[in-house]
DNA sequence: ACATCGCCTATTGTTGACAATCTACAGATC
DNA sequence: GATCTGTAGATTGTCAACAATAGGCGATGT
């Protein structure tokens, strides 16, 4: 039978794992702001389910680092600062960096699946800067990179880079106005693609580099070295 | 399942972190072997505990990758194929790589804090290769990867190599006579370490690659392709 | 006024019971 | 003999009640 597709609220499979992928989509725009509590009673009240699925939920996401639990004192959206971010986009680079690699050295074929992907994004994005949407723009900028990674097929990888991106979102959603240099942000994509379709391994790699060191600079910029971004 | 005289009753607070801990070493060690099923009751009641805490903590390292769950049948452990043995040295080196330029780039005392530290691994490392202790020269051989990850200072890349490091011991315990280059070990960890203090860094970062390229080599020389290791 | 002690509340931590679901097996049916 | 079906057992998934604990706040004594 065609499987007509449950709503949100409550499902029969893996709930804990729903709330926690909603939950992150929650934080990640900025629903819930960072420092702020979440309680596993309250939570569990809203989505109609008991305690065990939430506390697992929120476990998980502590797990990945978007949330912080303290001992009988409760759970609290991760709050960023800026030495946090160079962590996070220098790991970034790492990982980015890797999947160049193994996509080159994975075939054409492989090369040329993701390019087919990675220009639908970018698509996209096109799309979303001519209307200046800001709230579409990060999910797509996200998705560019995950999809990035997601071609080197390297599993280990992608499951690292999620929670990467995830946090990632959390830097750009508490920069207010994220994206100084707006009308390059499609171009250093398209870039990045152009470079992986010829094959330039070198220049790849120094692209990503940089689109990395730009993205440190323009989310620690406006605040001191060591203040809490949020 | 097979009674574990290793785990003792817990106490203190953190209880499921505990029990993950423990359970995460005893699956490294291989007294629970890959594929064995972990049963949630079973260890609830040796651990004089209730199912809650023990479940977080098998979710726990479900997460982490070495325990798979599947749904209403029960918690295994992580079963490695040769595919899985690349994928995880090819991000040790990405990771390793990185690490060693965050320490080149944090100056001189960091990366004499870090070699001290090293050069302690590597004397315990010799005196159990003199004695031919296997059982003590997995655990070394991790000590000084993650040391030297732990060096660098990233909190997040520290933390996906404690995954990748449980992994490589499951690795290398599966594979019986591990170390068929025994005398080279201390040599070649010696090198990484020669390198670093002295500041090479192209040539550590050849150095690393061809570290993990050998440990791939090793763990998939015996196995057909596609096999399973274990 | 100030420091100290002890209660109070909010929140997580823990527990045992109960429900849902998957697999395997045995029996019936063709 | 092969295949379908329904039933049993094992295991996780879910739940609500109960316990422990950390931190706040006020009473109390000086």
């Amino acid at each position: 039978m065609a499987a007509p597709e449950g709503l949100f609220v409550l499902e029969g499979r893996p709930t804990a794992q729903l709330i926690a992928d909603q939950l992150r989509e929650q934080i990640v725009q900025g629903i819930f702001r960072p420092g702020e509590q979440i309680n596993e009673s309250v939570l569990a009240s809203q989505l109609r389910t008991s305690r065990g699925p939430v506390r697992e939920a929120l476990q998980r996401l502590s797990q990945e680092g978007i949330l912080v639990s303290r001992r009988n004192r409760g759970v609290f959206v991760l709050e960023l600062s800026a030495d946090d971010v160079r962590e996070i986009y220098a790991v970034r680079e790492a990982v980015e960096s890797t999947a160049a690699d193994a996509l080159l050295d994975g075939g054409q074929e492989q090369v040329k699946d993701t390019c087919r992907i990675l220009r639908t994004v970018i698509s996209d994005m096109a799309k979303q800067v001519a209307v200046s949407d800001w709230q579409a723009i990060a999910p797509l900028d996200m998705q560019f990179h995950t999809s990035f990674v997601a071609g080197a097929g390297n599993t280990r990888l992608i499951r690292i880079y999620e929670t990467l991106a995830a946090e990632s979102r959390m830097c750009i959603l508490n920069l207010a106005v994220a994206y100084p240099r707006i009308d390059d942000l499609v171009q250093e994509h398209q870039n990045i693609l152009d470079l992986l379709e010829k094959g330039d391994r070198e220049e790849l790699h120094k692209a990503i580099t940089q689109h990395m060191q730009k993205a440190v600079e323009d989310l620690t910029a406006a605040r001191g070295d060591k203040e809490i971004i949020a």
